[in-house]
DNA sequence: TCTGGGGTCCTAGGACCC
DNA sequence: TCTGGGGTCCTAGGACCC
């Protein structure tokens, strides 16, 4: 048996943790610079917010409705779900963090426990101990426990939380309840072709026939077919290296200089070579990226981006901002509006398998300087010690009005239970 | 006025090799 | 008159996930 634990509108949750008088209340999470919905507690989704939300469109129905409005706190939801996966750890070696939010455990081997009643007890003592209450769903294969874990979060009365498939009636009773669409690898194109030809459950759709899925689909689509027929054919995924990084972002007014540009296009190489290092990889190429506002179809629009393979491997900080900038150098273009810039490092190899060149190579003494300038950072906060190119004043001068405290990582906002 | 950020995998087609 | 058979690597684009 696979299981699949998921949290209950995670980032909502989080956010009734050190705040029980929300319980029962609407709440919305908002992305960066509180631009769109990316969390809905059930009672904001019962009241029609629907995912992904302009904030501003539904301004009028947060209102209406009292909706507790929140900017994202990463630091309070990653701390959060990282004691989630620690209380999970203790239950099952084999386990996948699969996101945020999700975990696959394998429980393949315990035949002698009695698994309906170990998933009931995690699901209780996650809830007990975190605050956050979870769904568990279990089957013979992930793709199956993703679908236990909906029915699971669909009538979490009849199952207390947690739901087994652990016979071909209820798979198949499951399976025809499940739309096509909400299959775990069948996104929108995907059911918009099945529902063409007369597929609209997941049961309909294993009983496409192999050649078809193949042909018409893809080899990922056929593998899933075999899951959700209870034959596994995906594992527990051990954590891996990246093979991409980005750091990106859209800025909370329209730029237009390229010394404005710069800046931002610094700062996001500088982020990358920070994770490029932290996973022990070197990249050999990188994209950078820039756009007009795509929303503000009457303005004129500009959209580009563009490759760079390095002379050498790089993660200094310095090095990658020196060839970013002069790839935006070759895109940006004046009387644009910009809305948004990235930056994307890619073709990594490890640090220390770096292939030298005969003529050109990364400077040694950056190795010892990005050390300290990342050991100093990890010691007194994030972006103390910045290029002389970056903006020294800001952090991530993000429009986040509505932020909660970082109740359990930042001392000076921890709760007052009584002053 | 205001619309997120970060990833993975697969396929088809072209260019090239012997 | 007749014009093979088997590969690899790379890229862009499209699909998906949270």
């Amino acid at each position: 048996m696979f299981a699949l634990l998921d949290c209950n509108n995670f980032y909502a949750s989080c956010e009734r943790v050190f705040r029980p008088d929300l319980n029962g209340k609407p709440i919305v999470v908002l992305s960066n610079n509180d631009g769109c919905v990316i969390a809905r507690s059930n009672e904001a989704k019962a009241v029609g917010v629907p995912m992904g939300a302009p904030a501003f469109k539904y301004q009028e129905l947060f209102n209406e409705h009292k909706v507790n409005v929140f900017s994202a706190n990463f630091a309070l939801y990653g701390d959060l779900s990282m004691r989630v996966m620690n209380i999970l750890s203790t239950y099952c070696p084999e386990m996948e963090i699969y996101s945020i939010d999700e975990a696959f455990l394998d429980f393949r081997g315990f035949d002698y426990q009695d698994l309906p009643k170990l998933g009931k007890e995690i699901a209780i003592k996650v809830h007990k101990w975190t605050g956050i209450p979870v769904s568990i769903g279990f089957a013979e294969t992930k793709t199956l426990a993703k679908v236990a874990n909906r029915v699971a979060k669909k009538y979490p009365k009849q199952t207390s939380n947690v739901h087994f498939i652990d016979s071909d009636e209820k798979r198949i009773k499951a399976l025809k309840w499940l739309k096509v669409e909400d299959i775990w690898g069948i996104g929108r194109q995907l059911s918009k072709k099945l529902n063409a030809i007369g597929v609209n459950t997941a049961y309909e759709f294993t009983q496409l026939p192999d050649e078809y899925v193949r042909k018409q689909m893809s080899v990922v689509e056929l593998r899933l077919k075999n899951e959700l027929a209870g034959q596994p054919m995906l594992q527990i995924e051990k954590r891996q290296a990246k093979k991409n990084i980005a750091t990106t972002r859209s800025f909370e007014k329209n730029y237009t200089t390229f010394d404005e540009l710069a800046e931002r296009v610094v700062t996001f190489s500088v982020s990358c070579a920070e994770k490029l290092r932290r996973q022990k990889s070197c990249c050999t190429s990188l994209m950078v990226f820039i756009h007009t506002n795509g929303f503000r179809k009457e303005m004129p629009q500009y959209s580009r981006n563009i490759v760079v393979k390095l002379p050498y491997a790089s993660n200094s900080g310095i090095e990658l901002a020196k060839f970013a900038l002069q790839a935006l150098q070759r895109i940006y273009k004046q009387g644009y509006l910009y809305k948004k810039a990235g930056i994307i490092v890619m073709d990594f190899c490890p640090e220390n398998e770096v292939q030298h060149s005969l003529f050109e190579n990364s400077d040694p003494r950056h190795k010892v300087l990005m050390k300290t300038m990342d050991g100093i950072n990890a010691r007194i906060g994030q972006q103390k010690i910045k290029l002389g190119s970056q903006d020294r004043d800001r952090i991530w001068k993000m429009k986040q009005e509505r932020l909660s405290p970082r109740y359990t990582t930042k001392l000076s906002e921890i709760i007052i239970v009584n002053s």
